[in-house]
DNA sequence: AAACTGACTAATA
DNA sequence: CTATTAGCCAGTT
């Protein structure tokens, strides 16, 4: 059940601009828990559907949306990225510059 | 307590 | 570049 760690990722992903992705390790690492990639799925998981954390927005290490039990979840966060802004290439990996660079944000996408 | 599960990753081939 | 493998770790059964 929630365990603290649950507090601290949600946190993080509250901390993902709008427009941006990051992955789940980046958000384990952010948390001060590495190698935890794993439960910030599995935190994220208890949300879907009612919170203020932009669970859209957390992809895996490749860039794509993970791969889920309910393949409708998987469009309905393709849909939520792409209504902020973000684009998606043929293959379904989210372009590089969207992706949340803490921190040493430089260039806006485009 | 032991085995299973999963919205993960990095390393290899 | 894609596919496979092994490591990962809290929550469930």
């Amino acid at each position: 059940m929630a365990s603290d760690h649950y507090a601290r990722i949600y946190k993080v992903v509250r901390r993902i601009p709008r427009g941006r992705v990051a992955s789940y390790g980046q958000i384990a690492e952010l948390a001060g828990i590495p190698r935890h990639a794993r439960q910030v799925g599995y935190a994220l998981h208890h949300l879907s559907g009612d919170s203020d954390v932009p669970w859209q927005r957390v992809l895996n290490a490749a860039g794509e949306i993970a791969k889920r039990a309910y393949p409708e979840d998987a469009r309905w966060q393709r849909d939520l990225l792409e209504e902020e802004g973000v684009e998606f290439d043929v293959r379904g990996r989210v372009l590089r510059k969207y992706f949340w660079k803490p921190r040493g944000r430089r260039r806006q996408p485009d």
